[in-house]
DNA sequence: TATAACATGACAGTTATTGACATGTTTTAA
DNA sequence: TTAAAACATGTCAATAACTGTCATGTTATA
């Protein structure tokens, strides 16, 4: 085996085991103590974090913030990771901010220097924008590795009725417009709550650990779902504009049939909670639209405008 | 100077010239032409995709998608890109997904067995929450590279009039709500206008280049700043509801102005531009909004109303 | 057909790596 | 206090790898 690939397998030996002596090191592979020994150096000199303990019960240790084996990227690819940076820009609190600092730093020196400039100008071209929060959450790493962990939390939270103390057990983390949120298992309420990230005034994590409830999608899948209870179906014929309309709904792009460019129609089923929601939205879309069923939201439609007529009406004169 | 430290060197040669003969690399490294051509082998095999060309005039030449030289991350680094990644997977289409899976399978080759569980896990417990959109957007990829190349574009465009085909120079692209914009230079207008990049159902890099305009954020900053160039006053009083929903309007929640819980009304300056969309979202509102001035909204929406009623009237029986 | 490039092989000199052995040092358990 | 188990470092000879020179091909082009 050449010097070079064992030096890469044993970056992933230490990893894994941690703690182990040079002994161990020259029996897996087969080189001698001596060996060993000036490996674990070179692999201290590029860098890897490992520290001796010298003595009996001693050995090698390797520091928690482990090295990968080297990696070859192409440009394509280290493209790629700058823009998903990118995508974090826009957060005013991120976790893993130093980190993203040195990888950005690491993938950009290794770049020639065309694509230095196309990674320069990356930033005038391309920006995932939302309303900027300035609320600040410094907490965020923490969450994330005690969710991971399955580890409780100790926490101090501003809500209304003023700062309590509580433990809960995460569920996640996610953010949504600009804010962290933070489902989690109360102890005080028994059940899962929702925190604002930047609400936690103090934080401290606890040794002890939990058992998972469940992961955040299927929080979040109950959380938004509301379970459709009572479905209703309907038919909406739809003109050309009607058409373009639609296809920028999620909801109701799936179930758009194109008779030709001009004409179409969406037949689903939706739910009764959403009746109101959908109602307006065809009546907003005006004569692009047409509903054929239900009748009650054609009613409605029809009343909304009459309505709306009596109500511009009365202002006149 | 050590023969891995050359080898990097020589990556980064490579990947700067291009175009080379291993003479150039003898020289400039101060070494054999014998060892070069030995070094330049060594290099294809550690995946470097340079190929060669015999003869007088050839030498070697490096494939577009040029390696980095080695780099090692250590965990929390190689953490933060997961992290990054996460925050893409909300959109449905992304330029660079296959890249993404590389990068992703190359760091999570290299973790240690407790890491990749960690990493497994985050996907459970960190969400970066939008609505969900599920149009496509095919060109974003070729959008970024145009933009930073400074390349004008042939695009076949869906609008309210059919489907139109430009000649653009794009600013930049960024995400909102959901959905890829691209703010471009029209030459039909003559003037910058926005697209909406699941709108392009068509398109070609011409090779011509122009002159930069503006950067991204200096187009967003004056488009969302509103320098109206044909500016109407508009006047609008809202009821609760109106007063509510129009909170949620980021272009009109600094002008709202709430007498009292129950009632507000809106006093603010739009763009001509602006009025269709304006007078529609307030349409929209029904009787939670009373549009005040101008007049010709109120006409307008009160026309609207009536053919809406025409429109499901002769739907009739 | 000469030239300028890559491709490959052989060989000897040089350099780097390796293992064996020796000698310290530090810590812990007996 | 001592022995054992670990790291730490040094020396040296054997071996392996690398390098440069020379030689011989091959390929494309002017």
């Amino acid at each position: 085996m050449s010097k070079a690939k064992l030096l890469f397998d044993l970056i992933l030996y230490v990893n894994t085991k941690r703690i182990f002596t040079a002994q161990d090191v020259a029996h897996e592979f087969g080189i001698s103590v001596r060996t060993a020994h000036r490996y674990l150096a070179e692999l201290g000199d590029m860098g890897v974090p490992i520290y001796t303990e010298p003595g009996r019960g001693g050995g090698y240790r390797v520091l928690n913030n482990r090295m990968l084996p080297p990696i070859m990227f192409d440009e394509e690819e280290a493209f790629a990771v700058f823009f998903a940076f990118q995508a974090l820009k826009y957060y005013q609190s991120l976790p893993f901010d130093i980190h993203i600092g040195s990888v950005f730093a690491k993938l950009y020196a290794g770049l020639a220097h065309d694509m230095k400039r196309k990674v320069d100008r990356l930033d005038s071209v391309l920006t995932f924008w939302n309303q900027k929060r300035s609320v600040a959450s410094p907490y965020l790493k923490e969450i994330i590795e005690a969710a991971i962990a399955h580890e409780l939390l100790s926490i101090e939270y501003v809500s209304k009725s003023g700062n309590t103390v509580r433990k809960v057990a995460p569920v996640g983390i996610y953010a949504y417009d600009g804010f962290w949120y933070m489902p989690a298992f109360d102890e005080l309420y028994g059940q899962i709550r929702l925190f604002r990230t930047d609400r936690i005034v103090w934080m401290e994590r606890t040794q002890q650990t939990f058992t998972q409830q469940m992961p955040l999608s299927d929080w979040l899948d109950r959380y938004t779902a509301q379970t459709p209870k009572k479905p209703v179906r309907i038919y909406v014929e739809l003109t050309r504009e009607g058409l373009r309309q639609c296809r920028s709904q999620p909801w109701l792009e799936p179930h758009i049939v194109m008779v030709h460019p001009e004409q179409g129609y969406v037949e689903t089923v939706i739910d009764q909670e959403d009746w109101d929601y959908v109602s307006d939205y065809f009546f907003q879309l005006g004569t692009a639209a047409k509903v054929i069923e239900p009748r009650e939201m054609v009613d409605r439609i029809r009343k909304q405008a009459q309505e709306l007529i009596h109500h511009y009406a009365s202002d006149g004169t």
